[in-house]
DNA sequence: TTGCGTGCAAAGGTTTTGCATGGCA
DNA sequence: TGCCATGCAAAACCTTTGCACGCAA
């Protein structure tokens, strides 16, 4: 019979996932986390679900510092297409941004430069205001680890 | 005595990557393509002189597909940190865009979202015309392999 | 002569794959 | 009973590193 079955590796995983909505892991850290709570997932197993997952379109999947592919649930109300998104290269936190600028940007790229962008694999690189913040103080630890993350509705 | 020393290996690769200001290539592609020329150069070397060069600033370095890192030597007269780029992630190709509403684009998002935008790393990612065009036509190979590219300065 | 640069080979890390086993329908 | 899914271990990959030798200054 042809489908996917319904496994306990995957209701972990997707159960892991919702629960954490808009934060950021590495697959080493989704198994880490979840056999932690006693929900042990393979390595294999977590790659090939995310990756499912990331095609499927309700994982986003994109490479984080040190070349580490990272993966973020996003809610299914989300359309990442329409807003774009900013990475924090100290902390790799990952935020999306609406914003009437976005469009603006988009329309002009494609009318002015010819180029059609494609809001959900472009990531905006720079530093989040919490890592600024740190830099102006005092030294900043390689990892950072806070993985809360936020949205940004602009006015 | 203090200093850096000049060496055929690094005389070889400078040459290779002025000659192909603006296009893009992996270490591998680079260690290839020098040795096709008569001129082979050890990997370590490459991967060890690319990345002086890249924290030096004449040469690009960014995550191209499948996680493979890839390098692009900019002019001198280049100043990347003032621009954005493009990506078209089909072809591969990297584009330069010196344009007016980049500035305005970094600004808004500092003032309003509290993130400071690193131009230097930021890639547009998107479809090139060529690519776009290929896509309305018949179906498109997996490379491209148009490493030609150019720089759309905006009116 | 001094010490940086080179290149091989090995190590390091992430991701993918092969295959026997286990579990869902 | 059929297949899909899982997980281990091995393989595949890109990249970095250690170290002895070579070469520039």
């Amino acid at each position: 019979m042809r489908g996917e079955y319904s496994t306990r590796q995957k209701r972990e995983l997707l159960k892991f996932l919702k629960e954490h909505e808009l934060e950021n892991f590495s697959v080493d850290e989704v198994v880490l986390r979840l056999r932690e709570r006693g929900a042990s997932v393979g390595r294999s197993t977590a790659y090939r679900y995310l990756e499912a997952l990331a095609e499927q379109g309700s994982v986003r999947k994109y490479a984080g510092a040190q070349g580490i592919t990272q993966y973020q649930s996003v809610s299914d109300s989300d359309d990442c297409s329409r807003h774009f998104h900013m990475l924090c290269k100290r902390c790799g936190t990952l935020m999306h941004v609406d914003c009437g600028l976005m469009e603006s940007l988009s329309r002009h790229i494609a009318e002015h430069h010819g180029f059609q962008l494609d809001a959900r694999e472009t990531m905006l690189v720079g530093v989040c205001e919490k890592c600024a913040q740190k830099d102006a103080g005092g030294e900043v630890d390689g990892d950072g680890a806070d993985r809360t993350e936020g949205r940004h509705d602009c006015v």
